[in-house]
DNA sequence: ATAGATGTTCCAGTCACTGGAAGGTCAAGG
DNA sequence: CCTTGACCTTCCAGTGACTGGAACATCTAT
């Protein structure tokens, strides 16, 4: 397969796949004229990727995962693990924004939105450290 | 007032208030001996981006939000149509991320995490397409 | 005089791509 | 045989918002 093909087939532009070569997480084949060829498996890898990648892994946390699953011999607490930690960092995201979602929502709806310039949105920016309703 | 007195006073790393000198945010004078001299204004437009960015508002938002800051006559639609958009931004990032902690907290609770190699997790990275649970 | 804290500039790296330029290769149609 | 268009190649630069470090100047206190 042509690179145009797995991209197809995987999901993942053409740009990254190369950008994957780049760092080693897959090794295609070349062809006579300089084309890479993938085979099956590498498909089946980059699919691998898009889909860790999906689940907000980092390229690290999907070169490990990839060593994992091709590692028969792996502990699945090895996989756990990192799994693990990945949640913990999407838990302390969410928990960030829902704190700012919580402070810019309640800015927005004490905001008039008309053409005058009172802004208590602007205010708040202003005087952090004041207390605020 | 130097850069550390500001960076002190504001919460924000000496190496970051150069580098919104250098993107045009704030404009210090320069004491004979080379060093930035910051004014009050100075220490209340960083103290402003600080919170700004803390709100998770871009550098070209908080820009904007400096620009109206400093307009008398700005309207508060503008302001409040800069927010809103952020906020959306925020609210849709949420979603995506509770997408992500739904399925990866299900594949870890799925997940022996012994030492055997059996490993949903990694079953399911591997077989996107298929039905789960 | 000197030590240590503070300041300066500039360059490079982060993360995971993405865009674009400049050019080689291939299959189909005239 | 030639051209057109789709596909492929490499390489360089840019994104966002800093951050780290080197190499050097300046200030403050002893």
């Amino acid at each position: 397969m042509n690179i145009g093909e797995v991209s197809r087939a995987s999901g993942l532009p053409a740009k990254t796949i190369r950008y994957y070569e780049d760092i080693g997480l897959v090794t295609p084949q070349r062809a006579a004229n300089g084309y890479r060829t993938f085979r099956d498996s590498d498909l089946h890898k980059l699919s691998f990727l898009g889909r860790a990648r999906s689940l907000g892994f980092s390229i690290e946390d999907c070169r490990t995962l990839l060593a994992l699953y091709e590692d028969r011999g792996r502990a699945s607490a090895d996989v756990k693990l990192v799994a693990q930690k990945h949640l913990a960092g999407i838990e302390q995201k969410i928990a960030e924004l829902q704190q700012m979602h919580a402070t810019l929502s309640h800015l927005v709806h004490a905001c008039a939105g008309d053409n005058r310039p009172d802004c208590p949105i602007l205010a708040d920016l202003a005087a952090p450290a004041t207390a605020k309703a």
